[in-house]
DNA sequence: CGCGAGCTTGACGTTGTTCAACTAGAGTGG
DNA sequence: CCACTCTAGTTGAACAACGTCAAGCTCGCG
C-alpha cells in the first residue's frame, strides 16, 4: 500500500511509540495464562488510567483510544508520549524495587486497556527468551524516540516544536493529512511545552502561510515539506 | 557507611546512571564467554568512544573514566547522560533493525571501556532469563532517569537547572561536597542546556549568595539544601 | 615575554511568557 | 426562544529571561 506524505517524512519529536507485539513470541500455553488473568478496563475521556507514584501490581496495555502519558514534579507536567493502541504504560515498574508508577497516563479519548500482572511478565520473561527480548527491544524503541522528542523540545524554538507535533500527528496517530482534530490549543500547548497563546499565534501564522488549514474542528496539513524545513531551521 | 548530606539529596536532573551489575547474574561458563571475547579499550580524554549513526556490532561497558553520552542533530547537541563506571553504552543497539549507534559518547577524561558484541547479548538474554531481566530493570533506570532529567531541562529555568546539575555532580558523581572540577564552564552549559555566559552569571550568583565556592579548579558546595530549594522554585 | 584558550563582563536584542481584555459557541434553565 | 453562563479560543501590550555579540581579562605554557 502506498504511504501518504505524511506519514513518510520522519519527525524528530515522535510523540507514539509503535510498539512491536511482545506477546506474540508466547507459546500458546503462554498466551492462555496471559489471557486467563488479565482484566480489561475501559476509561472515557480526561479520565485517570495511572497516577504516578501509585503502587501498581500490573502493567498495562491499551486496546483502544489513545492515552497521555506524562511525568508529574511541582504541578508542571511533562508529555512523555501519547500511547496509541498497542503501546505498554507501566513496564517501567517492572524491576523489584520500583513497583511504581513512574508517570501518569490518562485517556485522551475513550480507551480500554487490559491490566496484565507484572509478576506474569516477569515469570515470562524468564522463562522465554524471545519474549524478553521482544521487551528489551519495546524499551529501547521507547528510548530512542524519547531521545528525539527531547532534543526537540530543548533546542528546537516555538514554530519548530509545534511544527514537528502537527507532523507527528498527522503521519503517526491520525496517518492522514487531514482528521478532525481531537485536542484542544491548550492540550497541544502543553505537547509542545508551550504557553496556549503561542501555540494560537503559531498557528496562525502557519495558516497565514498556507502551511496548514484549520475549519473548525477539521484539521489539515497542506504543506508536509514545509513543515519539515521549519523544523530543521528553528 | 555514613551518606554525606549531598549524597542523600535527590536531583530530579540525574545525569549518570547507576547501572546494576547484569553480568553478575551469569553462570560461571557464561562470565567466561564474556570474557574470552570481549575486548578493553582505553580512551584519551576528549576523544570519541561511540559515534552516533555508525554501524556497530559491539556494546560497550565504561570501566575507568567518565564519558559524556550525547545525541546530535542539526550541529547541536543534547547531552543524554554522563556514563559512569559501570554504564552500559549502546545497549538501545540491540534490536536487530538498528545496529547502529543512538547516540555519541566521547571521553571526559582517560576512560577505558570493554566491547562486547550483541550477537553475544542476544544470546546470554535468550539463554538466561535472570540476565534478560537484568537488562529489562537497567532499561527502566535509564528510561526513568531521563524522564527526570527531560522535566528539569523543559520546565525549569536557568538558576533551577544549574543548582540540579551541580547538585548531581556533587552527589552522583564525585559523591563528595567538594572536589576538583574536571568540566569546563563550556561543557557545564552544555550539560545545563543554557549558554556558557549565562553559566557563568549563574555560577558568580549562586557564589555571592554563599550557596558555592569556586577556587581555581577547586569546587564546594556549600549550602546544598539552598542549592535544592532553588531547584524547586525555578 | 607573548600567545592563545578559556573565562568574565556589559550592552543589547529576541523570543516567548504573562496578563488582561474581548469574542464565539455550546449548553442550560426560565 | 431568548437571556445567561461557561469554556475555549483569540488578540494586544508589557515584561522577563536568556542568548548573542563584542570586548577585555587571566593564566598557563612555549
Amino acid at each position: 500500500m502506498q504511504q501518504s506524505v505524511v506519514e513518510r517524512i520522519k519527525t524528530s519529536c515522535t510523540v507514539v511509540n509503535v510498539n512491536k507485539d511482545a506477546f506474540h513470541f508466547l507459546t500458546d500455553e503462554q498466551k492462555e495464562l496471559v489471557e486467563s488473568r488479565q482484566v480489561t478496563v475501559a476509561f472515557k475521556k480526561g479520565e485517570i488510567i495511572a497516577k504516578q507514584g501509585t503502587f501498581t501490581t500490573h502493567m498495562l496495555v491499551l486496546s483502544e483510544g489513545l492515552a497521555k502519558v506524562y511525568y508529574e514534579e511541582d504541578n508542571k507536567t511533562l508529555i512523555l508520549r501519547i500511547a496509541a493502541p498497542g503501546s505498554l504504560i507501566g513496564l517501567t515498574s517492572l524491576p523489584q524495587n520500583n513497583n511504581v508508577f513512574q508517570y501518569t497516563a490518562s485517556a485522551y479519548i475513550n480507551t480500554t486497556v487490559k491490566l496484565i500482572e507484572l509478576e506474569i511478565i516477569k515469570k515470562l520473561a524468564l522463562e522465554n527468551g524471545r519474549f524478553a527480548l521482544a521487551l528489551i527491544d519495546i524499551l529501547c524503541e521507547i528510548s530512542i524516540q524519547k531521545n528525539g522528542r527531547f532534543f526537540c523540545l530543548s533546542h528546537r524554538q516555538s514554530y519548530g516544536k509545534l511544527a514537528d507535533i502537527i507532523l507527528c500527528l498527522a503521519g503517526n496517530i491520525f496517518k492522514k493529512s487531514d482528521f478532525e482534530f481531537a485536542l484542544s490549543r491548550k492540550e497541544l500547548a502543553e505537547l509542545s511545552g508551550m504557553s496556549t497563546e503561542s501555540v494560537i499565534r503559531t498557528l496562525k501564522h502557519f495558516q497565514e502561510d498556507g502551511l496548514i488549514k484549520i475549519t473548525g474542528k477539521h484539521f489539515e496539513v497542506i504543506d508536509p515539506e514545509g513543515l519539515q524545513k521549519i523544523c530543521q531551521l528553528g
